[in-house]
DNA sequence: TAATTTTGAGTTACCGATAACATATATTGA
DNA sequence: TCAATATATGTTATCGGTAACTCAAAATTA
């Protein structure tokens, strides 16, 4: 590997005259630049970012944590995360925690040897709280994505989970429905409550109260074990529509049900949050609360890079986004029932 | 932050003595170790890895650059690839290039300043020679994925092109379409080059020759501009079927076919090679040829930490996938139109 | 018991860069 | 013309670790 040290050698100057033309710093006389740039060249020289970090105290990488890399969801927010971070010249560093709590803290120890700038951290649930105190013991900013930690005061974006629950309730009841089941996240999770919570309040206003045996909690990520949804069906009163609390277990649902010999939306409607990213335009056939996943990494990521840069005031932020309601072909009306 | 030098300062010993505590080298004291080791997890202590680094000349990062973090097929490669790299105690760098050979050297400049200790690279196509060669030059090992590139000899992660493109013409014509438009990549991608081989041998195995009025060539990330389709459209034997080079651009043109009132496969049929992820399975579409994502990232991802770690022969290795032709309900026979 | 080996540390130098300070010319002003 | 200032560059120390070498005390051997 080339050093300064090489390149000054062959320049005929000192290290510090190299660290100088690169950086632009102190006085240095054209002459001298020249040649220096000259030599840099020749032996196609690369800064050390390792060394340069370990003076600086600054390595310029950012951290995105999420759970679920395949999840559209989460990579359009990815997206939006990294266009934001390149755009003020950081790198990006992904992690991807898969809703697993060790995996979450695997990462939260590699993040801090690592000594990133700041991460951007959509927690796998409340029990992240351990591994996000970890970042503040070791003053490492941090942004919060999609879901509140009970106990940790940092910024925040959240989606409106409660409005979007209702809005999807609502929906179903004025297509009739009056039996609808939800098939939730893990209630350790802020997103699952509040969307239970937006699920029962729309129930309530419609004069209706939450039936415990309609209500499924899970993890978001898996479907696997879809025993639940047996005893959903074999209800003496079984739910005409489902209410999946985010895209992967609505997808879960919906090959779960059809392994019945199920239609969507001939015998259940199916609703659920999130979209599909660019597939879920091909065939467009869920009903989603969509939420707007681009501007979650954005947005996230500015909050991150006011704060690493002190552009930010003391008390944490916090910006909730709402949802769309997107009306497509998984859901019809109870009183025409194809069958 | 804190560094050796408190802990050594605290728990009464030279800095050498905590480095060998942490690393396990040398003789200590178990007396000693003990009280380290307190010492350590009383100050919280976390190694800095970028000392670590710059002494021992190896990061353990690796670096994965892709050119469309929104396609499926890209985000499945992600996973294998860093299921893969975590299993081996590497930490994962992701880049996304965009498809654009500009985005694609900031990040191979950003990579070599970095210094990791290797990079699994998905070529935005043929123009990717001089920033693979800028790693070369910098001796960085790498594994290249998806494309081949005219000029580099590396090892290499290859889906089947010629033969997917095949089996999905060899579909249509057994549908009756004769009249076959091709959507294809931009020619200095090697498997846009490769599916239009295939594309013309299944045509000239049916005793057919190209048509070049049916073939597109665009960038196989976005189909923006629909104009071309508006042209083929207005052929005066206007193609039955198309097929799309990959995923993104089937979406595009059937978003395009949709805009203009036509349906698929009613009115058109629509194959394409990649599938769509988990999305893909909601609500089976598209005719494809699925190319094992998953595979293709965790088998690069053993063959670049093969090479780093000294256990590959110096000739470089080829690996060629199989895609499988999953038929769905985007093609219909030509001879029975619903319109 | 003296010589030798083993054990359990410590010292020094270095990885590649930069901040802070030092210094030799060149230039300017009185 | 000589001190004062500006200009261009060099030296040294440091960031947080680790490799390589050194060394005193304890344990072993002859």
């Amino acid at each position: 590997m080339i050093t300064i040290y090489d390149i000054a050698e062959k320049a005929g100057v000192s290290a510090m005259t190299v660290s100088r033309v690169i950086n632009n710093t102190g006085r240095i006389s054209e002459e001298t630049r020249k040649r220096v740039r000259k030599v840099m060249e020749e032996l196609h020289y690369i800064p050390n970012a390792l060394a340069r970090s370990l003076v600086s105290q600054k390595t310029n990488l950012l951290s995105l944590l999420i759970t679920d890399i395949t999840n559209p969801f989460y990579t359009t927010l990815a997206r939006g995360a990294e266009d934001a971070a390149k755009k003020a010249g950081y790198r990006l560093l992904f992690a991807n925690s898969d809703e697993d709590y060790v995996k979450e803290k695997d990462y939260v120890d590699m993040i801090l040897s690592t000594r990133v700038d700041g991460v951007l951290f959509a927690p796998a649930g409340d029990r992240s709280l351990e591994n996000l105190q970890q970042l503040q013991k070791h003053q490492i900013p941090f942004v919060v994505l999609d879901r509140e930690i009970p106990g940790i005061d940092a910024d925040v974006v959240l989606g409106d989970s409660k409005e979007g629950a209702r809005n999807l309730v609502e929906h179903l009841f004025a297509l009739g429905h009056q039996r609808i089941a939800l098939v939730n996240g893990s209630l350790d999770v802020s997103t699952a409550r509040l969307r239970y919570t937006g699920y029962s309040e729309a129930l309530r206003l419609n004069s209706l109260t939450v039936d415990d045996s309609l209500v499924i909690h899970l993890g978001f990520r898996d479907f696997h074990d879809d025993s639940a949804l047996d005893e959903l069906l074999a209800l003496e009163d079984p739910p005409t529509a489902i209410f999946a609390a985010n895209n992967m277990l609505a997808l879960g649902v919906i090959q779960s049900l059809r392994k019945r010999g199920l239609q969507v939306p001939g015998d259940i409607s199916v609703v659920c949050f999130d979209d599909f990213g660019p597939a879920g335009a091909i065939n467009p056939f869920l009903t989603v609360a969509a939420q707007p996943a681009y501007q979650f990494g954005q947005l996230g990521m500015q909050l991150l890079i006011d704060r690493i840069e002190g552009n930010a005031s003391n008390e944490s932020r916090r910006i909730m986004l709402p949802s769309e309601l997107i009306i497509r072909s998984s859901t019809q009306s109870i009183s025409t029932p194809v069958s």
